[in-house]
DNA sequence: GGCTGTTTTAAACGTATGTTTGAAAGCTCA
DNA sequence: TGAGCTTTCAAACATACGTTTAAAACAGCC
């Protein structure tokens, strides 16, 4: 059990600091530099490397996901009076996410862009560590998922899910260079619950459509 | 100039291991052994691993690139005749990307995780290579997909724009993990085909709903 | 104040990385 | 064949990393 004031410090900075970079880019070095502590004061306060980036996770997953448990509930009880919605299970992830940090609204970006890395970058320790903590909650998560779009069949909701996910993922992944890029590009600053509010009708729209045969072209030399 | 065997047994190694687990994960050692070439062969032939990082995406980007620049002229004086269509202008990057390596259809996938990979991690030497290297031809299409979506503002279209990419991006990034989970939950194993054919529905759904006032729930506190 | 357990510190350790070197091997062409 | 160039190779280099160590500094408590 660390003590508060190192630990925190350590956190911060590799929260940070891993966001920006990925893990194995982001060296202990760097970390407690940037933190202003010894650098043996990671392996003292969590163990090792893995350790510090499980407690980076578990730092915000955690009042995440027990919020989330208990706002799924809620959902869960109030579909014997209405009806399920897409739109309204999906911003319930949304506002619980920034809710988590509301202080602190950045941090949603850091996190999101780091399940992102999790999730594409190597460190299989990591999507280990998350299904071990949280699967459960994912689980309650896209069952109540499927339980809004009754009619997708089990394929095409499973791809559309990851889809969705991919959209969420990438997009804050990279929310702050793209905020810069729109700023830039279309001149109005924006604010992540703008992005949020933007995304939510694309991810409706993309999950909802009727799923018509696509007209891929089958011969490759033309394509017109 | 390199020679061509070594060379290219050292791009197919280095594409392989890149893509499976990043650049930073990749060492050269591990990529020269799987490749049965010599470690100097790396600084040999490349003169560093950026370059060689470089190189990987050369590969398949330059061919890429040049074919898709034509779709896109052919694309857009077909539009004297007749009307912008969305579907069609996705559909024709698909192509296009799927005929530049027809021969070795698993080869997407590596790449575009690749490009996922060069946007997520850090290595911000790759994404200035990209774009200096490649954006003229992003510019067009991007143009092109303005002019498909006339009714979008510019604020609009970019943030869908950036939810399409990451849809795209994600899911080829970890599309053979996500290929067993769908064979393994749904029973039915499924092809890179297959996948854009579920895709584009979602994109193009996605991309043209109609930007309803999301009901972004402003109390936090139960979000009901 | 002095003892006990905790925390911090500077230094070192072992390992892995990207890169360089200089000699050996291979190749081309007269 | 042998000179001149290109390519391979084993070995070494310098650097950076995660981790360990043992002593120093600190904390709370009798």
């Amino acid at each position: 059990m660390p003590q508060k004031d190192t630990s925190t410090a350590i956190l911060d900075a590799a929260e940070q600091l891993f966001s920006e970079r990925g893990f194995a880019e982001t060296s202990l070095r760097t970390i407690t530099s940037r933190a202003g502590v010894n650098l043996a004061a990671v392996n003292y306060h969590f163990g090792s490397k893995k350790s510090l980036i499980h407690a980076v996770f578990a730092r915000f997953l955690s009042p995440f996901t027990e919020r989330l448990r208990q706002e799924l509930a809620d959902y869960e009880v109030s579909l014997e009076r209405q009806t399920a919605e897409l739109e309204r299970l999906l911003g319930i992830v949304f506002c619980t996410a920034m809710a988590t940090c509301e202080e602190q609204p950045e941090r949603l970006n850091r996190f999101t862009r780091l399940l992102g890395l999790a999730y594409t970058q190597g460190q299989g320790h990591i999507k280990r560590y998350l299904n071990r903590e949280y699967g459960e909650v994912y689980g309650r998560f896209s069952e109540l998922l499927r339980r809004s779009m009754p009619e997708l069949s089990a394929e095409e909701l499973f791809w559309r899910f990851h889809f969705m996910l991919g959209a969420v993922m990438f997009t804050f992944s990279g929310v702050d260079t793209l905020k810069a890029m729109a700023e830039h590009d279309v001149g109005r600053p924006a604010q992540t619950s703008d992005v949020i509010g933007l995304m939510l009708p694309f991810l409706a729209g993309g999950m909802q459509v009727k799923a018509q045969l696509p007209v891929l072209l089958p011969n490759t030399e033309k394509s017109l």
